[in-house]
DNA sequence: AATAATTTTAAACAATCATTTAAAATATTT
DNA sequence: AAATATTTTAAATGATTGTTTAAAATTATT
């Protein structure tokens, strides 16, 4: 055993949410996890009551694994440039830890009649958003340019997430390895604040 | 009929196709294909050999749905502002009219061992990107700012593509209808160049 | 130590999967 | 019109799916 004598429902739903994040739901047999649990298919069932079940567990925690410190660092208190450096530092951190991650919470809520999506209306009930807030009150100040500012907010979350989505055909466009992948990645942590606050500052 | 005599194995792909793209690869089953496309699965299977040959042929359209545009595009022989806007437009367009088209592709292709990958790597061999030796020249007459441009060119991808990948998740969150989020992707067609534009013209 | 509750196992379940078969229906060629 | 080739159909194939069963092994309680 690698961890010391780890609980078998946690075997379980860790092995499980690798598959899943891999092979996502359709991909994914029972057999898949038992195997890469170490266990059978009879546990999974004894632990979870059904493939379904599981999945649902894992998706609602990886949802809120990609969102919840998204939205905490939007409600920090800190002036506007430095939460936006946060923002992009810890997102595209959590991110090379977790590159799946995105495309396992996006991809399973593709279609408008996807599961995942009425389970996920019911838990994210519009918890004002203060970063929006906030750059209305620069705004106001006139510190930054007036715009729809959901816009902006839609900006940093693509430049953010959207390479992680797309990482291998990224790869393969511009023929990188993973590690250099990843240093491109690096480095937008310096170049998409610098992009969203250049446009904020200068007028239209 | 709606329309006038489709041939079978036309009638069977773009069922195929609408399927695939909704549910994916594992979520399709090829009665799903025989069903929609008013067939059987016998007939699916005799146009198409199997269910993965049909689809490998529907992904490789797929993606080439997707970046022969933009390759299209940056090819042109336009002057760099002309040039973004028109991609920024004619990719929104085409989302709009096929918003599952990318998040089909890109799951399709998350995982480094996915078939996909391969297939595509053979197809994609490095055409010399037009748009980023344009942005050196202008970055060498002074007219932009002088940075890594691959970075450009991601952010450009990643602000068009990424609202479409992550539609259901928008809607969700900022609470709007189909068509309310589509006028949100048609203001992004002037705010993304605005964005991108300003940020090239101001010097760091 | 005996009993009860829990966990694990191996085997089986029916349902569904992709695919194939072979006969029927239709279209094409001679 | 007869013969041939193509398309369509219905049924069956064996493999795989998610789930359940019931007995065995283990752990906890009395």
């Amino acid at each position: 055993m690698s961890k010391i004598d780890q609980s078998t429902d946690l075997k379980i739903k860790e092995a499980a949410k690798r598959v899943f994040l891999e092979k996502g739901f359709g991909g994914t047999t029972t057999r898949d996890i038992a195997e890469h649990s170490d266990t059978n298919i009879a546990l999974v069932n004894y632990y979870f009551r059904s493939k379904e079940k599981l999945f649902q567990e894992i998706f609602l925690e990886s949802f809120a694994e990609t969102f919840t410190p998204i939205t905490r660092i939007l409600n920090d208190d800190l002036p506007l440039e430095a939460k936006i450096y946060k923002l992009v530092d810890n997102m595209t951190e959590l991110l090379k830890r977790d590159p799946l991650l995105p495309m396992f919470v996006f991809s399973e809520m593709r279609s408008e009649n996807s599961k995942m999506c009425d389970l996920v209306e019911g838990l994210h009930k519009q918890e004002g958003n203060a970063f929006i807030t906030q750059l209305e009150a620069e705004a106001a100040k006139g510190n930054i340019r007036k715009i729809d500012f959901d816009q902006i907010d839609i900006s940093i979350m693509s430049m953010v997430i959207f390479p992680f989505l797309s990482m291998n055909v990224i790869k393969l466009k511009k023929n990188l390895t993973t590690a250099e992948f990843y240093k491109l990645m690096d480095d937008r942590k310096k170049h998409i604040p610098e992009m969203i606050l250049t446009y904020l500052r200068h007028p239209g």
